[in-house]
RNA sequence: GCAGCCGUAGCUCAGUUGGUUAGAGCGCCAGAUUGUGGCUCUGGAGGUCCCCCGUUCAAUUCGGGGCGGCUGUACCA
């Protein structure tokens, strides 16, 4: 004997975590945004290439140490043949595969952009999910510093047309070898201490977010949670902090100041002057100024002046091409991705405060970021071959341009509705629709068996445009009804007795037939 | 990964000191209105009270475990 019948079907009608779907209205949104970024990479030069969404394991990198299991982080699984395919994290790894695979047909240097979904099989959480799109632009075989100054020029221009005022936005750039050159000032040169200068680099990171006085701890002996965790420090010396913190703020010693940076920064950045605040005495430079007074820091250190060299040149360019430090900032706080980086990095981060659904003012922060990765393309071809590049966070991106208002949330405008007034008429009403659509408009016949009100409540939901109905009166006149939903909708507000409501006519006209098409043409128009 | 909070209708949430039939608002469907979007009124559909185990005569309620969500922290190619 079989059960009393299950209420529900088995199957749970869900999704795995950090994984969304995309509606109408937001598809739109974001392809206009793509446009956008496609149309100044084009601009620049820059010409399309795609490439899978699942490569072989290894091709990307990502087998774990000593092990011959692919990284967690990473979807893998095994092909018939029992090799380790991966769904890409990036898209910089498969363009370095793809690079090495056709190098002889390209020409160097070879300047590209791709955008797609890539894939991270790590906890979720507000604005990042397991899936999610990049839009990448990458420049092989140029060791010149000019090709990273381009790609910074290139962002700041990006950001203003998607509609990001300056100021609202700022390219940061640094450079690995200058943060290598202060490793090596404070002793932790060396593969020996490659655990420890992580941890100071992290540590750096962390500027952002808890401030120079906690960035000390994490440098020092370590660092309390909430929760009363600590987070383990890099047990530097106090000379040592000395040293690194001096070097984050510029490398000015008389005004480092142990404080968040989101209150620094949100005095306005003044291009070489100086001003008064609080008592103290600051500093504000231009970027060439920045890196004047950096290298005075650590005159000794070949390293770093290598780096500070790269990025005098950037800064020399994008000021020669007329972009202020408030749009390109020479900052050496920036660290960025801690593997693959061999030179200049940088990232775009949006400056403009915003209020979240709890009414807490937040900061989007990072949107976009790069860097040069010289040695990437060597895993396949044994020669370096230098190349930079950068990524867009489209999503993070997507979700601010919403909010301020430059991503069209709209609901986009639906087809004409053509509605079914009898039964046996359908053959007519499908040949209007097909007329319009022969006109190109967007049109359907409502299908289903509903009466009139469902049928208008259903179009008011595909906000169309307009509906047309024809029962037998117009049938017999030879004539459409035109019904302007937006117009209607307009005169409506002001009726507000039911029996007024249903005896207009808001914002509707007979037509001859024949005229079906042109009307609503016209109509359309006038939107 | 670690810590804290949470899980009741499509959504936002009440409620049950463990006890007949678990509620509201919004949303949805229908009618009032031979053929007109809104408002109003009336009616209707919709729930394994996250899952499993335990305690109990009895668990949506108490305990344990799991799963899921949120927040902080860690990690982030």
């Amino acid at each position: 004997m079989s059960d009393a019948p299950k209420k529900k079907p088995g199957t749970l009608a869900r999704l795995p975590r950090g994984f969304v779907d995309r509606d109408a209205a937001e598809i739109a949104g974001v392809n206009a945004m793509l446009d956008t970024i496609r149309g100044v990479y084009e601009l620049y030069g820059f010409e399309a290439v795609e490439t899978p969404a699942i490569e072989f394991t290894d091709a990307l990198g990502k087998f774990l140490p000593d092990q011959d299991r692919p990284n967690e982080g990473v979807f893998s699984f095994q092909d018939d043949d029992e090799q380790w395919l991966s769904l890409r994290y990036d898209l910089t790894a498969p363009l370095a595969r793809y690079v090495a695979e056709h190098f002889d047909a390209l020409p160097k240097p070879y300047r590209s952009y791709r955008a797609g979904y890539v894939f991270r099989n790590e906890k979720p959480g507000p604005g990042r999910f397991r899936q999610f799109m990049q839009f990448d632009a990458d420049t092989v075989g140029s060791a010149s510093p000019a090709a990273d100054a381009e790609i910074c020029m290139m962002a700041a221009d990006t950001m203003e047309k998607l509609g990001i005022a300056r100021g609202d936005y700022v390219v940061r750039v640094n450079n690995r070898k200058v943060l290598d050159g202060v490793m090596e000032a404070i002793g932790l040169g060396g593969s020996e201490n490659a655990g420890r200068r992580l941890t100071v680099l992290r540590a750096i990171d962390k500027l952002d977010k808890f401030g120079a006085g906690e960035v000390a701890r994490l440098l020092g002996p370590g660092r309390l949670d909430e929760s009363g965790d600590l987070t383990a420090g890099a047990d530097l010396s106090d000379e040592q902090i000395g040293i690194v913190l001096t070097y984050v703020n510029g490398g000015d010693p008389t005004t480092v100041r142990f404080e968040s940076r989101s209150r620094v920064r949100e005095r306005p950045l003044v291009e070489v002057s100086t001003r008064i605040d609080e008592g103290i005495l600051f500093f504000d430079y231009g970027n060439w100024d920045r890196v004047q007074r950096l290298r005075r820091s650590l005159p000794e250190n070949e390293k770093f002046l290598q780096g500070l060299e790269e990025l005098e040149v950037i800064a020399s360019l994008s000021t020669g091409a007329g972009y202020s430090p408030r749009q390109i900032s020479i900052d050496p706080s920036v660290v960025r991705g801690l593997e693959y980086y061999t030179g200049p990095v940088y990232e775009v981060e949006l400056t403009f405060p915003v209020t979240n659904e709890d009414g807490q003012v937040v900061r989007f922060g990072s949107v976009a970021g790069g860097g040069r990765y010289d040695g990437l393309v060597a895993r396949f071809r044994g020669e370096e071959v230098p190349a930079t590049g950068f990524s867009i966070g489209v999503s993070r991106l997507a979700a601010a341009l919403k909010s301020l208002g430059k991503l069209g949330a709209a609901k986009p405008i639906g087809p004409v509705v053509v509605l079914v007034m009898d039964r046996d008429q359908i053959a007519e009403y499908q040949r209007m629709v097909s007329d319009l659509r022969d006109a190109g408009i967007r049109a359907e016949m409502y299908l289903g068996a509903s009466g009139m009100k469902a049928q208008m409540k259903y179009a008011d939901r595909r906000n169309a445009p307009a509906v047309i109905i024809q029962g037998s009166n117009e049938r017999e006149a030879g004539e459409v009804m035109i019904k302007d939903l937006v117009a209607g909708a307009e005169a409506a507000k002001t009726i507000t007795d039911n029996a007024e409501w249903r005896a207009s006519r808001p914002a509707q006209f007979a037509a001859k037939r024949g005229e079906l098409v042109a009307k609503i043409r016209e109509l359309l128009a006038g939107r």
